[in-house]
DNA sequence: CCCTTGACGATAG
DNA sequence: GCTATCGCCAAGG
C-alpha cells in the first residue's frame, strides 16, 4: 500500500547519517507530491519517543528554522561535531544530497 | 464548507 | 544581506 506522505517524510528523515544535515525543500523534494510547508508540520508535531533525528533538518538557507526547540537542535548538532559558522549557517560539505 | 495558520521556498525590490 | 509577497497544502476552528 502507499505510505502517507507523514510516513515517506519520517522514512527520509530516518536516513539522514549522523553528522550531516539536509533541508526541508530536499526532503519534500525526495518524498511525493511533499511540499516543504508539509515536512514543517510532520516535524512541529512529531508523535513522542519517535526516535526520528529532527535536528538534522535545516532551511535551505542553511540555517536553523525559528522554533521553539531550535537551541536543543544547536547543542545537538554540535554534539555531532556540525557546528554553525559566524553566520550561523551549517557549513556546504555538511549537506546530505 | 470557508478561513486561518504555519520548524518553508523562490523571487522581486 | 534584508523585508515583502506569493505559492504551496494539510489541519483545525
Amino acid at each position: 500500500m502507499k505510505p502517507t506522505w507523514r510516513e515517506q517524510v519520517f522514512s527520509v528523515m530516518a536516513a539522514i547519517p549522523a553528522g550531516r544535515v539536509t533541508t526541508y525543500g530536499r526532503i519534500a523534494a525526495m518524498a511525493d507530491g511533499v511540499t516543504p510547508r508539509m515536512v514543517a508540520r510532520a516535524l512541529r508535531e512529531l508523535p513522542a519517543g519517535h526516535g526520528l533525528p529532527w535536528y538534522r533538518v535545516v532551511t535551505a538557507s542553511r540555517k536553523l528554522a525559528d522554533h521553539p526547540g531550535a537551541a536543543e537542535q544547536r547543542e545537538r548538532l554540535a554534539a555531532e561535531g556540525v557546528v554553525l559558522d559566524g553566520r550561523g549557517r551549517v557549513p556546504v560539505e555538511r549537506l546530505w544530497p
